[in-house]
DNA sequence: GCCAGTGCTAAACAACTGTTTTAAATGGTG
DNA sequence: CACCATTTAAAACAGTTGTTTAGCACTGGC
């Protein structure tokens, strides 16, 4: 068994297990006995569990942040200005795509996300924000522009009210959409329920604007 | 030292330390002794951790539907149908206010009630559904009501989506607002900001209805 | 004045945590 | 083939976890 091996296969137990039950809650030998893997080789190849924790981050958010700066410059190459709609539509098709051409599941890094957020890890955040803060800043400052006449504060708070409305509906996904199917006798594809979220979403950030 | 006593320490520190750091990263050992009380209480009162985690939040959700209801029924008593921004104020309003009259903080609730939906603690969720679920689907049936043209379910997914807003926005209040301060010099308080998202969250609610 | 019963405490329990150690095996290089 | 760094393996480490036990202090009722 070769080094990448045994580290994607950690990487790819801990990535399942972490979004489906926290950090905390995950433990090493549950994460080794699943990847089939010896319990000392997360603390050989990673150094210890919060640099594990940080590495399961670091492989899906530097392929999606890439690939958003592509989009965006390949949008904003296209000319014409970005309107709100574009660029949620950007964020999600490159959430959605980039992570599924990977053949990995785009519901799961949202669940991951949402932890980053509410778990309480103040070095995963620390380093999500020192990693991958440039990346935010530009999209924000893009969908700034995109909203011109709204105050900075008002455009500020309403960001993180389309933030939360996304990721947490993205990362409560599958529970959300049970309980329609039983209730409801409907269903939706994650695709479909992202069309719902952008004009949603994009009436939100655009109450009182222009 | 009166039994009432014991328990309501316990269940004062529980709360806090839940609310700062989530369920499993809280032990028995941090809250009795911030409590001031002994370890063995925990047991001796509430029987598990997991039973102690549902009283925490039995003593907040009980007196805030209580009192969301008694809202709803002066509202409709009042005469004529209530706005999505009636339903929506009125939430906002009992939240503040049932709580602060207690004296007691009410981002800490909304911590806590975001850490409800992302944790992994499946006896929570069980527990809180089967215990509020009325009162949940009381205020449902009013929003509906109010969104007259909007089918079922882009209703419900616009539903999840104004919860997500809420819950995820102020469950990290304290984090939002200090970079807020920090970067653009402003500063926030909790009613400025319910009530910028009262606007917000009702035009995502309203798009294309009627 | 005793007794039942409630509230509370200190100590111990077994199970589990992340991490480290020691030794064995592996695989490419000279 | 021999060598050496890399990688794996099993075991032990020290610490923490939730829970239980056995006993103590105190109350109100008879």
């Amino acid at each position: 068994m070769s080094q990448t091996d045994t580290v994607s296969r950690i990487l790819d137990a801990a990535e399942v297990l972490f979004a489906e039950r926290g950090f905390t809650e995950t433990s090493l030998r549950t994460i080794t006995s699943t990847a089939g893997v010896n319990l000392a080789a997360v603390n050989y190849h990673f150094g210890s569990k919060k640099e594990l924790i940080q590495a399961v981050f670091e492989r899906f958010l530097t392929p999606f942040t890439d690939a958003l700066a592509r989009e965006l410059d390949r949008r904003a190459a296209a000319g014409g200005a970005l309107t709100v709609e574009d660029l949620l539509e950007s964020l999600y098709r490159v959430g959605m795509g980039s992570l599924a051409e990977q053949g990995r599941d785009p519901q799961r890094f949202m669940r991951l996300l949402g932890l980053a957020y509410t778990q309480y890890q103040g070095h995963l955040r620390r380093f999500i924000v020192s990693r991958y803060g440039n990346s935010y800043r530009r999209f924000a400052g893009l969908l700034a522009q995109a909203l011109p006449g709204l105050d900075p504060v008002t455009f500020y708070w309403r960001l993180y009210f389309m933030l939360g409305a996304t990721i947490f509906t993205m990362s409560s996904y599958d529970a959300i959409e049970a309980i329609l199917r039983e209730d409801f006798g409907a269903q939706s594809t994650l695709p479909e329920t992202l069309e719902r979220l952008v004009p949603a979403a994009a009436a939100m950030l655009k109450v009182n604007a222009e």
